[in-house]
Order: C-alpha cells, then sequence, then structure tokens
DNA sequence: AAAGACACCTGGGAGC
DNA sequence: TGCTCCCAGGTGTCTT
C-alpha cells in the first residue's frame, strides 16, 4: 500500500495521540510478520514515553529514551488511533495502548509489514544502508548523476531502488517519470544530467503534492486521522492504462519493468 | 558489483 | 453462487 506520502501522511495523523504519552500495554494477537515480532518488545517498550514518531524511508519509527520501535507497513498494513477498548477485527495484528486511554492500531492483511526493537534505530541492518531522502538536500542532480553513471537498469527501477533513494514505489515512479518527460525503460546511465535535474525536481514534486493531498488511496488506505487519501485524482499514468495522457491525448502504455506494471506515454516521454 | 528472479501472504475482481 | 486465475502500494535474499 504505502509509499512515503502515504507512510508521512501516516505518521502526521497519529504523532499528535503520541508523542509524549507512556505506553502503557502491548496487545499483540500475531507475531508472524514479515520477521517475527521479537519477544522482547513488549518488555522494551512497555512504560517507555514515547517522544518522538519519525519517519525515515518508508519506515515509522517511534522513540523512546530505551531505543526505538521500527514499523514498516509493507504492502497492505495501516495504523489509526483507536479508544483502547474498541474491539479488534480481522488482521488487526498489534495494538500499542497508551495512559491516554488511547491505542494505535496496526493492520495488515498480507503481512509483508514488520515491527522491530533497536537500540539506534539508524544503525539498524535495514536501515543502515539507505540512500538519502527524496526531500532532503542531499538528493540533487549531481547526486544522482555520480550514482547513475554506467548503470545499466531502467530509470524506474533505478529511481526504486532504496539504495538510490528512499520512498519512491510503484506509483511515484512511474508519475515522476511522466512528469520529467524520460521512458522508464531508459537505462539510466544514459539519461543526461540536464533530464537528472528535471527528474529530481519531478520526484520531489510527484511526492510533496501527494503528501498535501493525504496521499492516494488505491483500495483502502487511511491516514492517522481516519480519512483517504485524494492523490488519486492527480494521477497522470499510474493505472490509467489504454486511457488518454493528459496532455496529449495519447494512449497511456503498461509494460512490466523489474516484474511491476509500469505506466507511460509514449508520446510525452522519450 | 550489478541485475534479475523469487519469496513472503491475503483479498478483491474478472472471467467462466 | 462458486470456482480459478491474476493482480496488488514492498523489499530481502538468492542465483546468475
Amino acid at each position: 500500500m504505502p509509499e512515503l506520502p502515504e507512510v508521512e501522511t501516516s505518521r502526521r495523523g497519529i504523532a499528535p495521540w503520541i508523542e509524549d504519552q507512556t505506553v502503557t500495554e502491548l496487545i499483540i494477537r500475531e507475531r508472524r510478520l514479515r520477521w517475527p515480532i521479537p519477544a522482547s518488545l513488549e518488555k522494551n517498550l512497555s512504560g517507555q514515553k514515547i517522544h518522538t514518531v519519525r519517519r525515515r524511508a518508508k519506515y515509522l519509527l517511534f522513540d523512546t529514551n530505551q531505543g526505538s520501535a521500527i514499523l514498516h507497513l509493507g504492502m497492505s498494513g495501516s495504523v489509526r488511533i483507536i479508544d483502547s477498548l474498541e474491539p479488534a477485527a480481522k488482521h488487526d495484528h498489534v495494538d500499542i495502548r497508551f495512559d491516554n486511554g488511547k491505542a494505535l492500531r496496526f493492520r495488515d492483511p498480507r503481512r509483508f509489514g514488520s515491527l522491530l526493537w533497536a537500540l539506534n534505530a539508524e544503525e539498524h541492518a535495514l536501515l543502515r544502508d539507505l540512500g538519502p531522502e527524496p526531500l532532503s538536500a542531499d538528493f540533487d542532480a549531481h547526486y544522482l548523476w555520480n550514482k547513475s553513471r554506467g548503470r545499466r537498469v531502467t530509470i524506474k527501477q533505478f529511481i526504486m531502488n532504496a539504495s538510490v533513494v528512499v520512498g519512491v514505489g510503484n506509483i511515484y515512479a512511474s508519475e515522476a517519470l511522466f512528469g520529467a518527460g524520460i521512458h522508464p525503460k531508459r537505462a539510466a546511465g544514459k539519461v543526461s544530467a540536464e533530464r537528472l535535474a528535471t527528474l529530481v525536481t519531478s520526484i520531489q514534486s510527484v511526492l510533496k503534492r501527494a503528501i498535501k493531498a493525504g496521499g492516494t488511496t488505491l483500495q483502502d488506505f487511511y491516514g492517522g486521522d481516519g480519512e483517504p487519501g485524494y492523490f488519486k485524482q492527480q494521477l497522470n499514468v499510474y493505472g490509467r492504462d489504454a486511457l488518454p495522457c493528459r496532455m496529449c491525448k495519447t494512449e497511456i502504455r503498461a509494460i512490466v519493468l523489474g516484474q511491476r506494471s509500469t505506466f507511460y506515454c509514449h508520446h510525452c516521454q522519450r
């Protein structure tokens, strides 16, 4: 489900209810996520105050003075704030209860998500080698040019690679390439410096606009405030196979790259 | 080192 | 109504 804008929307929705609250209890109904929820999580998190809810890449980090809980939503995960006593439904795997009577409820039908614990989240193996945040200053044309020289993968797979830049998933990769006028199949190493600069701008623009719209709801994504994301209405190519391009009316095409559906306009993107 | 295939899992929709 | 097949917002791991 969630790419960077959806994770950021979730973070903003839940943070006001959680920051500076103390965890009273963890209810874990299903430990079998992508990796099993560690047995030590209850002990580590219970009684701790969560002072910050951060995002790094598509991870949500719940910082305490003793360490951080690391939550990834996978493909189908979502979080929301509930009253602690609200009955759990199917796939509601974890509740983190707080002393304000609220709880953070994690739901994940496909169980590709994960919930882990680290003394220092930045040094955790899953986060250690991640590329820069796309909305940070260290993600720029010069960086992308250096990183891409000699690379023969398609530019679409390249920008979806988290060791290059984080947060760009399957929806926004297609959208960003449309915005930059670059064909998704072009070899990363053969995109000119000038067009990489355009691509950086396009990635940042589409992510910012999606965050502003509360993310993209395709099926069942809801931000922490219970609202769906409205960016779907602004999608130019993703999921618009055989529909007319909004710029030139050419039929949008769908292909598969790296086993992921990819959408583009054959006229606008070269 | 880089690229590609596969794995994990459930549910929804299309087609018959 | 029910069955089968295909697809889905991610990403670590294994094989070439």
